[in-house]
DNA sequence: AAATAAAATTAGGTATACCTAATTTTATTT
DNA sequence: AAATAAAATTAGGTATACCTAATTTTATTT
């Protein structure tokens, strides 16, 4: 079995490989915890030894058939449980992923499962990441972001790529959610900033941090 | 804010301070939670100087007004907890405990009141333990058992004392649950053990263990 | 009251998961 | 290619929460 630190490390290097095709750095991950890069080689070490992964300077780290499974796991129940968090539970979107964080280590051979079907078997968490299935496969992953967008175009929210409270309580200031309706009216050439129509009303402008933090369909 | 295993201490100080009015020695503790005395003796000068516990030799170990608080909160979560993976995720009696053992510590501000509320208000557990309010008042709490019973007498088991699988399974092997009538036909005087008919139908022998551990309203 | 047993405490130790500072290795710039 | 910067690693350290063995204190028995 894993440690809460070793779950954490396992999600943190699955979502690096999830983002991009870079090699994962000691630098990448210790960025993406909040350590210090010599923590992060002392742990490579230990998940190593434990076949949770393999490093090699040149590859970088990459995950093994038991940490790849360990770590789909670790996001399906991140997932599920911020499904039912804001469905059953009532929270609101921007306070669901920091008990999620807790939620996911509870272990349980069945609680996921359950949880799954206990929700009908969503797609897809509040946040539009796709929660992965039993079986370890995944749902269609969104890529496009909204600053890809040609002017002009429309589009529909369908992920954010970032869950902080800041963003999401913006999101809610400008009424947007997982669904709404977008359309692309102006790029400025000077910083990328978009200016926006938000569900054929309200029209915006937004810097282009936010635009490539929107992922559309 | 407490660790987990200051949290798991709280509960033990808790729990221990409910079953009897004996003061509550370093001994006691280490029982309670499978540690060494000389562990729970360096963890009461921590929780001590954190003001969760005051710690008389005369008296024993006695929770603070902010020790009750803490460790009324952490039962009240588990006892939800438990309440939520039988009845919506359909887990069976005996491993709900374990679980809602991790569950309890997940912290948020109003987790426990809207799962409360999810749940519909519910006293008391699956095993019959009571449910604290958000006000922290605790539902009357059953402390007659099975063995106070005259013979010839009929009664409702109303809780269970003990939580492990092996007597959880043991009940469900004779058919007994939160409810279910039993009345005792005979008392052996060699050893204290139970002839009891249950559910108005099969008739067993128990033993003085066994009716120790089921309280009877 | 003395002897004995039990409980509490102290002393010294371990694994985990972090840290900072120093050093070494690798990549980038000139 | 040398100089410089960045990344990786090592060395040595800390807090937490445990442990065992030894000692001291308290309670119980004789
Ligand atoms: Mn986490
Ligand atoms: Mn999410
Ligand atoms: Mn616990
Ligand atoms: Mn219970």
């Amino acid at each position: 079995m894993n440690t809460l630190s070793e779950e954490n490390y396992l999600k943190a290097i699955f979502r690096l490989s999830q983002k991009s095709d870079e090699k994962i750095t000691p630098t990448a991950i210790a960025e993406a915890l909040g350590n210090n890069a010599a923590s992060v080689v002392d742990m490579i070490r230990k998940m190593t030894d434990k076949e949770l992964i393999e490093y090699d300077k040149k590859k970088g780290v990459r995950l093994t058939q038991q940490g790849l499974k360990d770590s789909i796991l670790i996001v399906r129940k991140h997932r599920l449980w911020e499904v039912f968090l804001l469905e059953k539970l009532g929270f609101h979107w921007d306070e669901i992923h920091d008990i999620a964080e807790e939620l996911e280590h509870v272990s349980n051979a069945s609680l996921a499962d359950r949880l799954d079907k206990f929700l009908g078997f969503p797609e897809y968490d509040p946040h539009g990441d796709p929660i992965p299935k039993a079986n370890g496969k995944l749902p269609k992953t969104f890529t496009v972001s909204l600053a890809d967008v040609k002017t002009g175009a429309s589009c529909k929210v369908a992920a954010v790529r970032d869950t902080s409270s800041s963003f999401l309580q913006y999101l809610v200031k400008l009424g947007i959610g997982i669904g709404t309706p977008i359309q692309v009216l102006e790029r400025i050439a000077f910083d990328q900033s978009l200016v926006i129509k938000i569900n054929e009303q309200d029209q915006t402008t937004v810097s282009q941090r936010f635009s490539e933090s929107i992922l559309i369909s």
